[in-house]
DNA sequence: ATAAAAACATGATTTATATCATTAAATTAT
DNA sequence: ATAATTTAATGATATAAATCATGTTTTTAT
């Protein structure tokens, strides 16, 4: 995936501009925007910082994580090809949390002052980003409830979903996305002892299989209809 | 506030619209909208309804809540003043909270349609509905930091908090709004009887005082500190 | 290929927080 | 104003989930 020229945005998949703005803007990002590859394990920006502009994701994946008390950390958000990260910036405006690439990616990144230029110029472009932070909003409110209202092992399953929703699963069922129990732990704030059970769990049922740190997913349904009827998964017959 | 004729998005002090669209667009608003009174308790709308359009808040104060397993509630966002509720809606769209009025508010609504047009028509407000959306992700981030990674008694102190950043203290530092201790409850997502002995500590403390229902802080700067020190309130020396 | 280091799994124990039970204080209605 | 009803406060108890401790895999580096 490495890039040794910038891609135009009309040509990547995902990327809002190319899909909303005009022929002459698209011209202009592209010569105003600044792609970057980001190795696994890197951070975009950090919490703290001030905010230049926006960040929007080519290809790759990125949790976007805050900060507890120096060690501790929530996972926040997850953001995948044509998510945005961050957002426009008034001058003063500091990140409220970190972003860092879950493998290699490619981000490009556009500053203030040319994306409040194409938002005016381009009002198509602009009321699609507004939808997408709406969903964002939504998806976040989703987690607010998870996270306030389930049990442990519901809180589990439900991220277990929620990375599915987001990365998707290749071919052979495995959620397509290098997360390590540490890092579900982190989207579901549990500890992660009981991430380990629940999965030994869930495998016990066979409703998901592991193979080493990757999570097959084998009965989406069974998963889904668990945390629609609240179920307890120790609570089905063994 | 009964009001008996539909004010103009120019003359409503916090509206969007009246503040970012043109003259033409702010008539063609006016003629479209429907600006109602909701009593306090009403429903605006409901988790599961088709999304139809976008309510504006006028005047008032609103809670967003998610149900939780019949009886239980998790109070997601906060309104009042400006603010927006729910989202522009793709057909089959449906809400995923319902929103209920706090106390008697005046609220617009402009269906998806008309807002489309407003939006292609002015990207300055659009513009700026773009930066509201990404300015509550900003809340709903810190919201799940706090759910996820903070003690109960911190998260009730985040609350407070929160509650003065949306609605504000009156003359007497009272919170300005009619909230009861089961809501803090429902916005922290813990129980009822840990807000009423989290609210005695801090009287203790002589930090907040009460009178009645009503919160009256009296040490702003101390809760504050409270929460960026990740203090313990009853580790204070009496 | 082998050693070293991470990451994961699992049982025992502790602790924070919810639940339950009761009393007291505010609201609301008569 | 008084009674009725709702909301709030507080103590006792139960329980879910975190922490601790240890062993086992899996991954990474040599």
């Amino acid at each position: 995936m490495v890039i040794n020229q910038q891609k135009s945005c009309a040509n990547c998949k995902h990327c809002l501009v190319g899909k909303f703005c005009s022929p002459e803007w698209i011209s202009k990002v592209d010569a105003g925007k600044n792609q970057l590859l980001y190795r696994k394990g890197q951070y975009i920006f950090y919490e703290g910082a001030l905010v230049f502009g926006l960040h929007l994701v080519t290809e790759g994946k990125v949790k976007i994580i805050s900060n507890v008390s120096g060690s501790k950390e929530q996972i926040v958000r997850l953001a995948t090809d044509g998510h945005v990260l961050g957002r426009w910036g008034d001058k003063e405006d500091i990140y409220e949390n970190s972003a860092v690439s879950l493998e290699d990616s490619v981000i490009c990144f556009i500053n203030n002052d040319l994306l409040h230029d194409v938002c005016l110029a381009n009002p198509e472009f602009t009321f699609q980003l507004m939808k997408y932070y709406a969903s964002e909003l939504r998806k976040s409110g989703k987690q607010i409830k998870c996270l306030g209202q389930m049990p442990v092992k519901l809180k589990i399953v439900e991220t277990l979903l929620h990375l599915v929703e987001i990365f998707g699963l290749d071919s052979k069922r495995n959620i397509a996305a290098a997360i390590s129990r540490q890092e579900i732990a982190e989207m579901a704030a549990v500890n992660m002892e009981q991430v380990s059970r629940e999965i030994t769990a869930l495998k016990k049922r066979r409703i998901i299989s592991t193979n080493g740190k990757q999570i097959i997913i084998n009965d989406l349904e069974k998963l889904q209809e668990i945390v629609a009827t609240q179920m307890d998964i120790l609570d089905l017959d063994s």
